[in-house]
RNA sequence: GCCGAUGUAGCUCAGUUGGCCAGAGCAGUUGAUUUGUAAUCAACUGGUCGGGGGUUCGAAUCCCUCCAUCGGCUCCA
């Protein structure tokens, strides 16, 4: 008999040799029949591996991640084997399970495969999962796992076993199909109910773009073909809210193929949707002792040549601008950082001075290989929301708190309700790598860590992702269909203030050399703006809406109260224009709910008679009527209450 | 940059194996209608079929090449 210890600490008896399923099905037949993967003594374990030895169990089923994880890892080798069935020969590179399904990357020699083929793999894996094979798991030497892939041409795993120590390999092998594989896997095919192959690509062989390119083919699947259909509708609704979509559809930006790919052209709705954010961000910047700056779109060769980044990127970058005459070279600006040094280079600066925050929505330019572009949220110029921030090291704690606040408002005021961040410390097996002194970055790193803590934030701690310059902290949001985005950055700085040779002068009349803060709340406003399409399927909050009014004449008889009614409104700053098209109301209405204008307004007789309106709000339908005054006043009371937060937490 | 796919009117898309002046809906213009809460009717305008080159009696359709876009890979100060 073996001893089980459960998640809640009890402890069973079980006979020697016992699986997790059968420890499953002895709790219940219709658990065992969701169980589809175990952890056993902290290992990921088959659940019909045998348990030889006490141990503490935990099952899981699909609706946790490691059952995710390891019913994606058994497709997978499922496609596979539906691969091989249908295109024999295949050499088979890496097939493991990711976020929101899996991939196997294969090799199909000169076989081209395409979104056409799709029907039939899916089919194909659908006819083998029902045959209800088993997975299999079986330890084999070195040797022998080098001659079975030999044998069968698969030059790819045999690259992949050499790299691994005899002792610790392992194959599974389900139908007709072996693998190499650590595991964990399913009982068999059969949970497997639902398959979905949604697209292929190419993927170099591990990561090396100097090697072979394999075809990816994605898929997913689920243990009920219901959960496939909402998986389905969510990536319905994520394509119905792409903001490359959005943003044609209501005139926000634009790119040319004259201008250049990756070169957004903000059209007059977005730059006013722009605007607003940027007003609102300079507000509470301003409110936090933030001051504005403009820096020039180019710099000298020699700028970026002392801030190093010339010689990190300087060939894999735009090349320098030369100017006819003089021989001078200037480089399109990645960053701004350089530009605000010289700025605090300007004039010395005592510690009384400090901190001094220098903001400047500065427009940079980085090269972007042709195939990373990507609608707003990778492009070749975009306007950072940046700001650097030069203090004391003993400052930096609770400036990092301050920065905190700024993206709490921002994510408040943009109704991003859940949020993470993630800091970033520096390897500590690795030390040197990094610039700086070790008291510094230990005192950096604790700032960090704290200053989380004291704001209650949740945070995850990554090892070794630190920037060789110093430490940093990202944030992430989960927007309204619970995807993640990557937004805005806060990040130390030693490596800058050294180069431009930074200094003030301190308490005890000595040089000292300031800390360097970076952030962005925003990351960059293209980006930002990218994401909040994304988040509210471009139904802004009333603040931000391009057009916040519409007023709409039930006939043209009507058109001269309709221009009352918009000079009135103008004067309250509310940005409404009139729909007087020789239209039915209900078309006007129609079109003006699809460009999602928050408010519409509708005027005939009735109101002209009584000095009123008749309010429509944008998807919710008719509010009934009231007076413009009292519509003006309601809609400013409204736009305060969202953007007000930068004002309280001053 | 690499692999694969796509590119037809301002937008969304039809155009079977090469074959009459390249089509539709929406948008736009004009006219009729003067409208009460998600699409009034009619006429008209609009296209070097992504650019260039080639094959052919004949190319949106086949071939080459370039450009852009999309899905990924690699990259992201």
């Amino acid at each position: 008999m073996i001893k089980i210890t459960f998640p809640d600490q009890s402890v069973r008896e079980y006979n020697l040799g016992s699986s997790p399923m059968d420890i499953a099905k002895a709790l219940s037949n219709s658990l065992a029949k969701e169980i589809v993967a175990a952890t056993v003594n902290g290992e990921k374990w088959d659940v019909c591996r045998p348990i030889t030895t006490n141990a503490s169990i935990k099952l899981h089923k699909f609706d946790d991640e490691a059952g995710k994880h390891a019913f994606w890892h058994s497709s997978a080798h499922l496609l596979a084997e539906a691969i091989e069935a249908l295109y024999p020969g295949t050499k088979f590179g890496i097939g493991p399970a990711i976020d929101n399904g899996f991939y196997y990357d294969i090799d199909l020699g000169e076989t081209v495969i395409t979104d056409k083929d799709f029907l039939a793999i899916e089919k194909k894996m659908a006819e083998l999962a029902a045959r209800k094979s088993v997975y299999n798991r079986r330890d084999i030497s070195k040797a022998d796992a080098l001659d079975f892939f030999t044998k069968k041409g698969d030059e790819y795993k045999t690259e992949l076993i050499n790299d691994l120590e005899d002792g610790t390999i392992t194959l599974y092998t389900h139908g007709n199909f072996t693998d190499l594989c650590r595991g964990p896997h399913l009982a068999d095919t059969s949970l497997i109910k639902a398959v979905k192959i949604l697209n292929i690509a190419g993927a170099y062989w591990r990561g090396d773009e100097k090697r072979k390119q394999l075809t990816r083919v994605y898929g997913i699947t689920f243990p009920k073909q219901q959960m496939l259909e909402e998986y389905l509708v969510l990536l319905e609704e994520a394509k119905a809210r792409d903001h490359r979509k959005i943003g044609k559809e209501l005139g926000l930006f634009a790119f040319s193929a004259r201008v250049g790919q990756g070169l957004p052209l903000w059209l007059p709705k977005g730059t006013i949707l722009r605007q607003q954010l940027e007003n609102f961000l300079k507000r509470v910047q301003h409110a936090y002792g933030y001051q504005q700056v403009m820096t020039p779109h180019i710099g000298q060769k020699e700028l970026y040549v002392t801030s190093g980044h010339y010689a990190k990127y300087g060939k894999d970058s735009f090349q320098p601008i030369h100017t006819p005459c003089e021989g001078e070279e200037f480089l399109l600006k990645p960053m701004n950082c350089p530009h605000h040094c010289e700025i605090y280079n300007n004039e010395p600066h005592s510690y009384r001075e400090l901190p001094i925050r220098l903001a400047e929505f500065g427009t940079v330019y980085r090269y972007e290989q042709s195939g990373e572009l990507h609608g707003l949220t990778r492009v070749r110029g975009f306007t950072q929301d940046d700001a650097h921030i030069f203090c004391t090291p003993d400052q930096l704690k609770d400036e990092f708190k301050k920065v905190m606040d700024i993206i709490f408002i921002i994510f408040k005021a943009l109704e991003f309700k859940e949020f993470t961040a993630q800091i970033s410390l520096r390897d500590p097996n690795n030390k040197e790598k990094y610039i700086g002194s070790d008291e510094n970055w230990d005192k950096a790193e604790r700032a960090i860590i704290e200053a989380t803590q004291e704001k209650g934030l949740k945070t995850v701690v990554e090892l070794g992702e630190a920037a060789f310059y110093g430490p940093k902290l990202d944030f992430m949001i989960k927007d309204a269909i619970g995807r993640k985005w990557q937004l805005g950055t806060i990040q130390v700085d030693y490596n800058l203030p050294e180069r431009f040779e930074l200094e003030y002068t301190g308490e005890d009349n000595q040089k000292h050399r300031p800390v360097m803060i970076h952030r962005a709340p925003f990351g960059s406003m293209e980006r930002f703006v990218a994401v909040l399409i994304e988040h509210t399927a471009g139904k802004f909050p009333l603040w931000l809406a391009p057009e916040q009014v519409v007023i709409l004449p039930i006939s043209e008889k009507f058109n001269d109260y309709a221009k009352k009614v918009l000079n009135l409104l103008n004067n309250y700053d509310i940005r409404t224009s009139i729909d007087d098209r020789n239209e039915k109301i209900g078309k006007k209405i129609r079109d003006n709910e699809l460009k999602r204008i928050p408010y519409i307004l509708v005027v005939g007789e009735k109101e002209e008679h009584s000095e009123t309106i008749a309010v429509r709000k944008q998807g919710e339908g008719d509010k009934g009527s009231m007076t413009v005054n009292d519509f003006a006043e309601f809609i400013n009371t409204e736009i305060k209450k969202q953007t007000k937060i930068a004002e309280e937490n001053k």
